[in-house]
DNA sequence: TCTGGCACTCGGTAGAATCGAGTGCTAACA
DNA sequence: TGTTAGCACTCGATTCTACCGAGTGCCAGA
């Protein structure tokens, strides 16, 4: 498991009491959004040993960086260090049995379009945890070609229709400053269709090169379509439970920074795909790359199919949230979509 | 122009002296968020009187329901109805000229597919006014269908994929309980063009009775299309700029319950329809049928092609928004989108 | 090495005093 | 009759103080 911070500083792990310590604090601190004190830490967490042994161990931990002091004679509250200790030492837990079922149940009847299957698992997973969720649907570039025509609108304007295996359809405007006529679109659709069919978007195409009308629709479609596949456009992003930004933070000008951040498709994207480049399942604070993100911790887990990724799901909250069920629930949900998307994928 | 709300207590127009302290005290709030006194009033508001004489004049517009005053001692604030009595007699106002420029230039260059457009529109709008914006497109029940055909998926699961007129594209999942073979699922995919082409949702359709598989696919894809096409689901809402929602509003719990409701966007298009019912392009405070929206002002301008309603643009802030300034902008945005889209559309 | 004891710090809260913006009322005035 | 100046009054907001207590750091003793 990755220890990016931690490792940084060179620390090596710490001694089972402080480790407990910092536990207790941890957890304590995620309940209450208080300063946890020495006491409640001896009272809680199981180690006999008075507060004042506590104490001495919270100054070693607060010199290392793992805790915090708000200010003099206030309790420790958890660095982001401390929290990226604390989940990366984290027991592995499942979810209630109660949302195990609301999920099986999820997967079990949910039925349609790609498109909605994914943005009603945001919302599942916005539900579940009571979290902002984000649900990355990665572009189709492996899905193979069933059907491509082209539509003619206008004279100059066609419209390229593309039909994958994945289910996806995706048009393209083809603006052509040439004219050309009805006849002609229907032909190069046909070429295209034939063309195309069974390829996928990262296949070569061998495509005419005669500059009759006919073929060079052919061209530009087949241009146009490839041109545009690679980029990040194809990524659908689904946000769920927007308004759950604002239960997590209580100053109205964190809650603004964050949902402008959501508010831009790419950047959750790109935010994304960092954490799943880092090797963690989580960002916490700033290890976002994004600076408004600092009191936020990014949960993200992988959806593949047949083992390559084809987009995430996430989980934005607070620092101090509850990372054993949140990490949970990503991860059951992240599996259970794949294997979704599996099965729809393996019908065709 | 309506008065809704203040007809229902009967009042005829306000004096016009009453009238220009009522304008004072809305602008005034607008401005600095705070109750306003009458010695503000009586110096801002050129009607040479003094104080004690708005003071009177105000008692009176607090008995009659356009003010009300946070605790005794303390300035005026305008009630809904006090807002409602000032929009509605609202000088009208132009947007400003480097705004002006700045719509003008958009959709000058905006280019692509409609919902990329009306995605657009709505961060425009937002970062025009500063507010939150919504945007609606409704149903293309009234284009025609240029193109439509069945993908084999699956032995039992065909994508009807249709294109329109106005260059929109869906797709429906058809689930079969028998086998389609490839070849009667492309014979479907022939027949239904046919059938459909030309045609819009509106039409009615003759489909085959016989009780073929070629037929049965026919006439299920049919239904499946006729049956969705009428119900909102069509309606493709966006959202710009949500994170000034939280501009908006300072309680936190405000924004959380306001984002809440964007987040519904079936609650969105009723919202925004009723307004447009309402013959006002505003729906003020406890005017909105939605009782967290008690402390926003929602204002609508609808998009037409052809006289016929192709949407609508809206602007969600708070009851105490720029009203004036909000208005001239929807109202332009929408007229120019108006404009483009009847462009879009006349070149089929 | 741990612990109990202790002085100390400092944010949070409660209460009192004060301030002042703004009101309502009244009596006089045009 | 409508308008105005004057004035007492209200009440939220602000400031100040005192004080409480949670929590600390340190030290001496077990």
């Amino acid at each position: 498991m990755a220890r990016r911070v931690a490792s940084t500083t060179g620390s090596a792990d710490l001694d089972a009491r402080k480790a407990t310590i910092l536990e207790a604090v941890v957890t304590e601190h995620i309940d209450t959004a208080q300063p946890v004190g020495s006491s409640s830490v001896a009272t809680n967490a199981d180690l006999s040993v008075s507060p004042a042994t506590v104490r001495s161990e919270m100054v070693a931990l607060e010199r290392d960086g793992y805790l915090a002091q708000p200010h003099t004679s206030a309790g420790r509250v958890p660095t982001d260090k401390g929290y990226r200790y604390f989940v990366d030492h984290l027991s592995e837990a499942s979810v209630g049995s109660s949302q195990q079922r609301q999920i099986s149940e999820f997967f079990a009847h949910v039925r349609g379009e790609v498109e909605d299957v994914l943005e009603q698992t945001s919302t599942l997973l916005s539900e579940l945890t009571n979290y902002t969720s984000v649900v990355v649907g990665s572009g189709h570039s492996r899905a193979t070609i069933l059907s491509a025509q082209l539509v003619n609108l206008d004279a100059n304007h066609q419209l390229l229709v593309s039909v994958f295996s994945d289910g996806a359809v995706t048009k393209h405007s083809l603006f052509t400053n040439y004219t050309a006529s009805p006849s002609d679109v229907t032909e190069a659709s046909r070429q295209l269709h034939a063309l195309l069919l069974g390829t996928s978007l990262e296949s070569r195409v061998q495509v005419p090169s005669r500059t009759d009308t006919v073929a060079s629709l052919v061209r530009e479609a087949v241009a146009l379509l490839h041109a545009v596949a690679p980029t990040v456009d194809g990524e659908q992003v689904f946000i769920g439970g927007s308004s759950r930004v604002a239960e997590a933070f209580d100053g109205v000008e964190t809650v603004r920074k964050v949902l402008a951040i959501l508010e831009q498709e790419l950047l959750v994207v790109s935010l994304v795909q960092d954490v799943l480049d880092s090797g963690s399942a989580v960002a916490i604070g700033s290890e976002n790359a994004y600076e408004p993100l600092a009191s936020c911790a990014l949960i993200v887990a992988p959806v593949t199919i047949d083992g390559q990724r084809a987009g995430a799901v996430g989980l934005l909250g607070p620092t101090r949230m509850k990372y054993r069920e949140a990490l949970a629930a990503a991860q059951l949900v992240s599996e259970q979509l794949s294997r979704h998307l599996l099965r729809e994928d393996e019908r065709v």
